[in-house]
DNA sequence: CATGAATGAGTTTTCATTCAT
DNA sequence: AATGAATGAAAACTCATTCAT
């Protein structure tokens, strides 16, 4: 009971590297192919293992898009779960959690490009996921909980929807991964562009913050 | 509009229909499914005319998927080309650029799923097109005229990139409609409900005018 | 209008011609291995077209299966639609029944084993089809109108059931051919031995009649 | 019963348990789907052991196919066994194994759905089966004990052979276990509806001992 | 005896595309 | 300009069986 890894000999661990493995590269394809997209046995040859144990495991190649999304949103959401910033002013807060979204996003294209493609299937399959269709974000929690408290100190105005302001924050992090290719063969800037990350992060806090804070307590 | 179609009359006026129709039907396909989700069939069954005649007008499957997605962004641009902001007061201008820039986006779904189709495919298809690889935004410079109008005027800062504005912009009317559905399956709550939409759209506006105008002329 | 099938030039026929012999060689295979058994190369295989124009023409494995079963029981219906024996004196008329019945059955053993095969799925294809569903059975119509004049002319008893005396000559006639192989590897005999046919006829003839016409006037 | 299985007690017992067990969830599996229909792993999880064991017992499917085929007529012709009819009256004797046959196959629907599929298999199992392939069959022999004191005593005629009148019989109570869904799905009758039972059991029995009797010692 | 993981070979099904007329 | 039939290649999926422990 003490030692973990060990408890469980060989082959079960195996298994769940198998399945991880799998995961892993379904998870790529997915996000950079689509669900019609992506080939089951393109997915199998990445892999040490076969088509079979795809099967095996997962039913089916919805089922490992499921799998997939699941997995995805699971990891994301966890990562959200340690934002901490109860200790900050309001407005450091808020450019905390403006920083770490931004970052958070460009740092996985993979679950924003599996969001995209979900939307394109009108999310049915997130709605039939037991486990995703009831999970809650906890970055909007947050974002909630810092609104309230600049709101309290007279900070912020109090005309603002946190699922509105959420919105706000997301679409633009969202924007620069889902709508890379496009902007870039349109506008020929690559939004992902590291020499502008800065800029626009810092862009995106003072666009919210100015707006939270424009004309309180200035009566 | 002289000689042109009507030389030859009935004939080439069905097949341009037929051509159009192919065009609507595949639009609705593609938009709905995706480019490897469409399928070929389904667009013929939807059209009065047969599979042969939409490999007769479009070569291939790509091939139509391209006409579809120049269409679209031609559609777009067209209607965006109608834009007189020129005689308005900076903020007003922005204000009436961003209004119309949200309802043409809530106007055109299957625009922003096709260009949320198109990134998946990592623009490849707009990036090898001659007709849109080269096509400007005339939203991008009404938007950059107006910026330069109240920067002149002393109104808006001027550190503001017209791009990044331009980014802040569509983020938020392209995200309301590209994701939707996964919003709504986890946040239960429709972005396009008609009854936000006013808020939403003021809130972007002032959103957009707080950060231009921000502490400037106030020293 | 008059010709007839020069009406109709090539293609059709041939495409007519095409689900006909598909038709046929899968009769011969799903009556031979069964629904499960019977392989969808296999098929496409002995027949002049692809496996794909199977799909083509019947959608599935169960679509040609079905169509199969549809096609076998609509033929023999038709073949007891030409049974003929309202001129003939009502025990007369049981026997040519029973003989003519009898001789059906010998003559489609397919169609008795595919019988079987569907008996095996619980008739859930049959039940399922529309055109099958409600198909009556001639036969039996014709059984009920001899034992009716035969009951009328005092010649056969008044407390028979139409439908339990079709199963009684059903059943022989269907035994011969569904059970042929265990009764010869069990019993060494094989029940369609022509040496045998005869006699097995004759004595169905007189079973079924002795049992009509026991103790029937002779009190 | 002595030294046998109580040698190595718990060990054997649970084998002949596992074994025991694997046949009955088989011989369900596969009267209800066939050879080819059913499922190893189906009949594995029905089981509380696992795949392994039915190929460590069996060998293969195959195997355990033919080993529920042989403990189907083995159970089958040990029940037949009992027959004891000799003291009676033939006539009644006839009554007696037809009530007793017709009541077996009744009480016995898997074994028959077994014989279906072994027919449809053209009796290959059961001809390659050491066991079975001269397993004699004991109603016969009592039938034929029958008609011969029957015939001895003047009563009945004197032209019937006992394998023929033994198809008549089976015929007919297999038929409505073996062919009650099509049946059913044709006609809307259940064959094996309780409230039928008696009567088609008379009229089986009546059926044959009058044409057994007919026309015998009238002259 | 027992077990979960693994697998090769086959089986059904799909799809964009083309041909003959 | 138009059409129904046809098709090859690929894709998803299944299944009895075996291996390592």
């Amino acid at each position: 009971m003490a030692a973990g890894p060990e408890a469980v000999p060989g082959r079960q661990r195996d298994a769940e590297r198998t399945r991880a493995e799998i995961l892993a590269v379904a998870t790529e394809e997915f996000s950079e192919r689509g669900l019609a997209g992506a080939r089951v046995d393109e997915i199998a040859a990445k892999t040490r293992t076969t088509k079979r144990m795809l099967y095996y495991y997962f039913g089916s190649k919805q089922g490992l898009y499921l799998a997939v999304l699941e997995k995805a949103y699971l990891g994301i959401r966890q990562l959200e779960q340690g934002l901490d910033v109860e200790h900050l002013h309001p407005t450091a807060a808020m450019r905390a959690l403006i920083d770490l979204t931004f970052d958070h996003h460009e740092a996985h294209p993979a679950f924003i490009r599996l969001v995209s493609i979900e939307n394109i299937h009108h999310a049915e399959h997130l709605r039939g996921s037991p486990i995703l269709s009831g999970l809650a974000d906890p970055a909007l929690d947050v974002l909630g909980g810092i609104l309230e408290r600049g709101r309290a100190a007279g900070l912020f105005r109090d005309d603002v929807d946190a699922l509105e302001m959420h919105m706000v924050i997301s679409a633009f992090c969202v924007f620069r991964t889902a709508n890379r290719y496009t902007f870039r063969a349109v506008f020929g800037r690559d939004m992902l562009d590291p020499v502008d990350r800065d800029r626009q992060r810092r862009m995106l806090g003072d666009l919210v913050v100015e707006y939270l804070t424009a004309h309180v307590g200035r009566t």
